[in-house]
DNA sequence: AAAAATTTTTAGATTTACCTAAAAATAAAA
DNA sequence: TTTTATTTTTAGGTAAATCTAAAAATTTTT
């Protein structure tokens, strides 16, 4: 049985391990907003607990045990992301600091039945992939937005960055998960992109198509 | 802001506070499964956030504050309670535990919103009262089953005993909540109580008895 | 290949929530 | 009203998760 506070290190390093094989101590104390001392403390206890692998000052992977449990927590981060959404009518951008705490919860049965009574959904909120109960997904092979180029057509199916404002930004232009999306245009000034939706056309920064996830319906 | 810690204690403190007046260590300790002198050490923090009364060797009571911070902790957990039986199909003598942990989650959006899912009930699975937004509850006037006498009838309203063990039984006696009830006997020898159900007939021993709750229909 | 910069670890403290053992206060019995 | 029993508090310590400051290792630059 792991704290609190070793499964967020556990789910921290799972994540920046999608980036890099080796996970390093001070991208683990920035994610965490702690300091690098208070990591390596931690590598240490977890390493004990055979959940990680590490070698000092060549960074952490986790073991196969370490990789379950961090899948298992990700999988109830956004399990209760869809439920608050679904059932309680919280917006997308307004979840995901309760789902941080619900994580937690521990109940193998509670989080069953909770996947029942969503319908077993395939994806959170945000469009990231939920494992079943074994850990298992699909592992979804969407393009930026920023890779686009003109003529361009998709559906957005994502997004790379859970902050509010960011997520507020989207809902305020009507970008949200399911829009079918054309891009029309491409600012040579800023790389600004120009995007078509059904209704409207909408402009976008650079710095914010980099965090759209687009599912291609094929070019042109 | 409260520790979970914290909350714990306070809780606790309320409940207690239902049969005396002013709580004493040793109480507080024994519900809490903890030692005597960490009740000390925490009565002395509580007192110092302005929580708790508290004169050396005079055990506490819960300010004004105290008493509504664990109010609203009564309420997240029955509500929580009410969403595990009514949304996720657990059976009332499986969802204390989990409810134990959920009831920590720090979300006044999220506990309205549950609120509102669930229909505001009045009452958790076992028949205790929920507390609204304000801290206001009805204070429910029930008749221990063991005061009645024989032909009293009334319905089963409550428990004052949460263990799987003993909900567990009741249920296999089908004695549920709103299931009307008449006293046919009471036996000298053990004080056990003979009911009569709608359909069939039971035999609890005292000890059950002691930890039903009936609201009466009037004697006889 | 040195020097400089960056990353990571160690050393030593702090805070929270515990504990045991012993002392002090209060309550109950003789 | 002493003596005895119970309750409660203090004293001193532990473990988990932090921190700051300084030392050590690694990487990058010159
Ligand atoms: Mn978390
Ligand atoms: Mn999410
Ligand atoms: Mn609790
Ligand atoms: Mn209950």
């Amino acid at each position: 049985m792991q704290s609190y506070t070793e499964e967020n290190y556990l789910k921290t390093i799972y994540h920046l391990a999608e980036k890099t094989i080796n996970v390093q101590t001070n991208a683990i104390a920035e994610q965490m907003q702690t300091k690098p001392a208070s990591v390596t403390d931690m590598i240490k206890k977890l390493a004990d607990k055979g959940l990680v692998d590490y070698i000092k000052y060549q960074g952490v992977t986790l073991t196969e045990i370490g990789k379950n449990t961090a899948i298992d927590i990700v999988r109830k981060h956004r399990l209760w992301e869809v439920f608050l959404v679904d059932k309680l009518n919280f917006k997308w951008d307004e979840v995901h600091d309760v789902a941080e705490e619900l994580e937690h919860i521990k109940s193998i049965e509670l989080i069953e039945r909770l996947d029942e009574f969503l319908g077993f959904p395939k994806a959170d909120p945000h469009g990231d992939p939920i494992p079943d109960k074994n850990g298992r997904f699909a592992k979804t092979q969407f393009i930026k937005l920023i890779e686009l180029k003109i003529g361009d057509q998709g559906t957005i199916t994502g997004v790379t960055q859970h902050s509010s404002a960011f997520l507020k930004h989207l809902e305020k232009l009507g970008l949200t998960l399911g829009k079918k999306i054309q891009i029309s245009d491409v600012t040579d000034f800023d790389g600004s992109v120009e995007i078509l939706l059904s209704d409207k056309q909408v402009n976008i920064s650079r710095e914010v198509a980099k965090h759209i996830l687009i599912s291609s319906n094929g070019k042109n």
